[in-house]
DNA sequence: CTGTATTTGATTGTATACAATTCAATTTTA
DNA sequence: TAAAATTGAATTGTATACAATCAAATACAG
């Protein structure tokens, strides 16, 4: 049975499953100074820019669910970096907020991105292409 | 502290990472009748094309190592679709082969890539452009 | 030939991911 | 306004991922 478009080669899913995975182990020699994994990361990118933020904001804009940015937040509480606290106007809502010492994070990590970019072999015109390519996929898949 | 550099929307590696997790999390419901996750997926897809392939071959092929590997091919040989022998030549080895049952599952299989295709919402030469854009970056990747 | 080095999977431990369910708080509605 | 529906997190269960380590088999140097 000859099946060409079961090859590996030619699936488009396989080269990004396989490049989100590589670059996210890259990351870990540079956020390891930071004590943050990759998510946690990324949930930091989000506080630093938002100050504040419930967990269903975090999971939309993140592309998470509660079942792993519970724990999630709970260890990043423990490191110090967030507080959680309940929204008083909504009981419901976990409102995540930074501490002092997660915003004075944010200077160290000033230097990741930098860092992260010199490993990923693009030009400044293909890492665009790739990019507005990668939205593209999202925003199609949003509504199934 | 002004970081434009820090904001999620302008790194490369989260709607590579997003992306990803969204797609691989498409493939479940038409995996789903053949009883496969998509890690799992992809494991058949090579040996659909290999017949036969050793633990750290397979972890070459797929980015992936024998912490996640070894379980996973257990679960698979359970199923009935592989096989799991030592190398005679070598005990060290471990040779994965297809059972007649994974052989015939490849079929089932055959409709899966042009479902998916439908999900992404991009024409050919973008989903074109995606891949050698991907692949770029994993080979860049390759030697650290 | 033998002791050391290397190779190969397996194991262990930590950290995601997500579906499905639960539970409490809030909102809607009959 | 009391019951129903909805919402938002948390919990549970299953499946990856990968670093680090281990043990067995093999290769290889002297």
């Amino acid at each position: 049975m000859n099946c060409p478009q079961l090859k590996l080669e030619n699936q488009l899913c396989f080269p990004l499953y396989a490049a989100s995975k590589e670059i996210t182990r890259r990351y870990a020699p540079y956020l390891e100074p930071l004590d943050l994994t990759y998510t946690q990361y990324i949930v930091m990118l989000v506080l630093w820019e938002e100050k504040k933020c419930n967990v269903s904001e975090l999971g939309k804009k993140l592309f998470l669910d509660s079942g792993t940015l519970t724990p999630l937040l709970k260890k990043l509480e423990a490191k110090g970096y967030i507080q959680r606290t309940r929204e008083q106007s909504d009981e419901r809502c976990l409102s995540v907020s930074l501490t002092a010492e997660g915003e004075s994070l944010k200077r160290k990590a000033a230097s990741v991105p930098k860092s992260m970019a010199s490993c990923v072999n693009l030009s400044e015109p293909e890492a665009k292409t790739l990019y507005t390519l990668l939205y593209k996929v999202l925003d199609g898949l949003e509504v199934p």
